[in-house]
RNA sequence: CGGGGCGUGGCGCAGCCUGGUAGCGCACUUGCAUGGGGUGCAAGGGGUCGCAAGUUCGAAUCUUGUCGCCCCGACCA
C-alpha cells in the first residue's frame, strides 16, 4: 500500500472517551471509528490485522479437522424457546420482530442454530466426531460496553461446536480443541494462560478460558506458583483450614458499636483484626425467603460459587432494605446468624473461626466471643468465597497469585444440555437412537487485536507482533516529492517487496521525516527501512526494528533478503 | 438498574454564572520557505452551539422536556 493513498491520517489527539491504550491507539492509527455505543467500523489498516488474526485462527481450526461452515446472524426464537434460552439468556439478546411479527434474535452465539442443522443432517455415530465452525459477526446488548472493540456489542467471533457419540470422544474433540487454542495464541504472539472457568449462560460443565495477560484486563485469575494451576477467580477454589478449630476461651457479650455498618468500622471502633468478624449477606432465596451467606470479614463473597448453593436464587440478588428488616429485625450493617430463622452458610474459613464478632440483629449492637457449637449450630460449611493472594493452592503445590487477564478464547464441554433439550440424536452401532455430546469452543477475533495492543506498546505506539502487524515492513523515503533518485529506489524497493509477497507500506506522503518517523512507529510496523540521498551516497538504507532504538546501515543490494532473514527469524 | 457528568466545525477545548448573533489549538485547503524526529510564515474553507418547546426586543447562554454519549457502582450488611 502507498500511504499517500490512504485517506484515513493519524490523530495527535483522541477523542476524551478512548480510557485505555489499546483503544486510543486504535482511534488515533486510524484502525477504527466508533459508529455508535459498542458500535465500531473497521477501517483499511484495521482490517488488515483483523483479517491477519481470523487467517490464523482458520488454519489452525482447518489442521484442527474442523469444518467451516457460514450461519445466518438473525434466527428465529423458536430455536430459542425450544432450547430454553428464550427465557434465561436475559437482555443481553436483542429480540425484534419481521414485517409479519414473526420473532427473532440477532445471534449472540449459535448452539441452537448448529444442534437444529446437526439434528437434520447427522443419522449415524458413523458421521461423529465432527467439529463445524464459523467466524462471523455476534450481537450481545451488553449492559455497558467500554474499551473500545474490548467489549463491544457487536464483534466477530470464531465458533466452532463439535458433536459426538459419547463422553469419551467429546473429551477427546476438547482436547483437540485446547491444543489448536495454544498453537492460535502462540503463533499470533501473545503471552497467554488457559484456566479454569465457570460455564456461565452457555452452560455446561468442564471449561476453561485462555485469557492474555495484561494489567487492564477485566477479569481476575487466580494461579499457583507451585504448578500450573490456574483458574478464573470466579472458579478458583478454597482451601478449607486443615487446622482443628480453635477451643471458644470468651463469654458470647453484646456490645454497643454505634453506627458500625461496614466491617472496616467495626473493626476499628472494636479494636480487632478483619479476620475475627464475619460478615453475614442476605441474599434472595429461591423460594422467596432469603438466605444468609457468612465470610470471614477480611474476605469477599463470590457470586458465581454462592448462586450454586440449591436455596440460593439465580442469578444472585442482595435482599432488599426492606426485606433484611423483616428477616431479622434490624437494618443492614447490624445483621448476624445468632437468631435468624432462615438458612445459613459459612464460608470455610467462617466456619473456622472461635470467639468471633457478629452483628446482633439489633442496631448499632454486636456479639463478641461468639462461638459455633455453643452460642449457634455448628454452620453448614461451603466455599463461597474468593480466593486472595496467598491462599494455598487447591493443587496442594505452591500458593495462589492474582493477575488480570482479557478473556481472548473460552471451550465448554457441553454434555447433552442443547442436544437432549432439542432432540438432535443419531443411531449407534446397535441401532439405538442416542443423543449426542456437544462441546463448544470461542475466540474473540476482534477482542485478539486489542488484547495485542494491551500487551505490547510504548509510548510512541502500537509494537506489533510480527504474525498480525497491517505491514511486515515500511518504507520510509526521505524527501521523496523532491529527489528523483530517493523516490526512484523507494519505489523499485517497493515492488521488489511486492513480488517477494511481504506486506510492504510505502510512505510516499509529501511529509517530513519526523512525521513520517512518529506515523510509523505509531502504526507499530516491525520493520522500517529508509531511503534518504546520503545512504544513496554510500550505497546504504537503513534498518530500524519496532521494538529497538539501534538503526543499522544495510546495503542497497539485497533489502529484500535481509527483512525476510528477519522475518524467519 | 442506581449515582455522577457531558453534548459548541472531523478531533481536543474555551465561551454559559452576569443573554447582544461564536472563538482557540490540532486536522484540512492554497502559497512561500524548509527538508533526517510531529518545521515555520501567510492567506483560507468549514459550526442554524444534540433536538424540541418556552421566557425575552434578542438565547450557545435562562426554563422545561426529550434524545444521545461517557464515567463510577451494582458485596452494602
Amino acid at each position: 500500500m502507498r500511504l499517500s493513498q490512504n485517506p484515513i491520517s493519524t490523530l495527535k489527539e483522541v477523542p476524551a472517551d478512548a480510557e485505555v491504550i489499546s483503544h486510543r491507539l486504535m482511534l488515533r492509527t486510524g484502525m477504527i471509528r466508533r459508529l455508535a455505543a459498542g458500535l465500531y467500523v473497521w477501517l483499511p489498516l484495521g482490517l488488515r490485522t483483523l483479517r491477519k488474526v481470523e487467517r490464523i485462527v482458520r488454519e489452525e481450526m482447518d489442521r484442527a479437522g474442523a469444518l467451516e461452515l457460514s450461519m445466518p446472524t438473525v434466527q428465529p426464537a423458536e430455536l430459542w424457546k425450544e432450547s430454553g434460552r428464550w427465557i434465561k439468556y436475559g437482555p443481553e439478546l436483542l429480540r425484534f420482530k419481521d414485517r409479519h411479527d414473526r420473532e427473532f434474535v440477532y445471534g449472540p452465539t449459535h448452539e441452537e442454530v448448529i444442534t437444529d442443522i446437526a439434528r437434520r443432517e447427522l443419522r449415524s455415530y458413523k458421521q461423529l466426531p465432527v467439529n463445524f465452525y464459523q467466524i462471523q459477526s455476534k450481537f450481545r446488548d451488553e449492559i455497558r460496553p467500554r474499551f473500545g472493540v474490548m467489549r463491544a456489542r457487536e464483534f466477530l467471533m470464531k465458533d466452532a461446536y463439535s458433536f459426538h457419540i459419547d463422553e469419551a470422544s467429546l473429551a477427546e474433540g476438547y482436547r483437540l480443541m485446547y491444543e489448536a487454542y495454544s498453537r492460535i495464541f502462540t503463533r499470533i504472539g501473545l503471552k497467554f494462560r488457559a484456566v479454569l472457568a465457570d460455564g456461565g449462560s452457555i452452560g455446561g460443565s468442564v471449561s476453561q478460558e485462555f485469557h492474555v495477560l495484561a494489567e487492564s484486563g477485566e477479569d481476575a485469575i487466580a494461579f499457583s506458583d507451585g504448578d500450573d494451576y490456574a483458574a478464573n477467580l470466579e472458579m478458583a477454589a478454597s482451601v478449607a483450614p486443615a487446622l482443628p478449630r480453635p477451643a471458644a476461651a470468651e463469654s458470647l457479650t453484646k456490645v454497643p458499636t454505634p453506627n458500625a455498618r461496614s466491617i472496616a468500622e467495626l473493626s476499628a471502633q472494636l479494636g480487632v483484626d478483619a479476620a475475627r468478624c464475619v460478615k453475614t449477606l442476605l441474599v434472595d432465596g429461591r423460594d422467596g425467603g432469603v438466605v444468609a451467606l457468612l465470610v470471614r470479614g477480611d474476605h469477599e463473597m463470590n457470586a458465581v460459587k454462592a448462586q450454586k448453593l440449591p436455596e440460593v436464587a439465580v442469578p444472585l440478588r442482595m435482599a432488599s432494605a426492606t426485606r433484611v428488616r423483616e428477616a431479622t429485625g434490624t437494618e443492614p450493617g447490624f445483621i448476624g446468624p445468632l437468631s435468624f430463622t432462615g438458612k445459613i452458610y459459612a464460608d470455610h474459613a467462617a466456619a473456622q473461626l472461635a470467639d468471633f464478632i457478629c452483628g446482633a440483629n439489633e442496631k448499632d449492637m454486636h456479639f463478641r466471643g461468639v462461638n459455633w457449637g455453643r452460642d449457634l449450630p455448628e454452620p453448614q460449611s461451603v466455599d463461597i468465597r474468593n480466593v486472595q493472594a496467598g491462599d494455598p493452592s487447591p493443587s496442594g503445590r505452591g500458593t495462589l497469585q492474582i493477575a488480570r487477564g482479557i478473556e481472548v478464547g473460552h471451550i465448554f464441554q457441553l454434555g447433552q444440555l442443547y442436544s437432549e433439550a432439542m432432540h438432535a440424536g443419531v443411531l449407534d452401532e446397535q441401532g439405538k437412537s442416542v443423543t449426542m455430546f456437544m462441546g463448544c469452543y470461542g475466540i474473540g477475533v476482534t477482542r485478539i487485536v486489542a488484547a495485542a495492543i494491551e500487551q505490547s506498546h510504548d509510548a510512541n505506539g502500537i509494537i506489533w507482533p510480527q504474525a498480525i502487524a497491517p505491514f511486515q515492513v515500511v518504507l520510509v523515503p526521505i524527501n521523496y516529492q523532491k529527489s528523483t533518485r530517493v523516490q526512484e529506489a523507494a519505489d523499485a524497493l517497493y515492488r521488489e517487496f511486492g513480488v517477494a509477497g511481504i506486506d510492504v507500506l510505502l510512505d510516499d506522503r509529501d511529509a517530513r521525516p519526523g512525521v513520517k518517523f512518529a506515523d510509523s512507529e505509531l502504526m507499530g510496523i516491525p520493520h522500517r527501512i529508509v531511503i534518504g540521498e546520503r545512504g544513496l551516497d554510500a550505497g546504504t538504507l537503513e534498518y530500524r526494528h519496532r521494538g529497538g532504538t539501534e538503526s543499522t546501515d544495510i546495503s542497497v543490494t539485497d533489502p529484500v533478503g535481509y527483512i525476510q532473514h528477519k522475518l524467519n527469524s
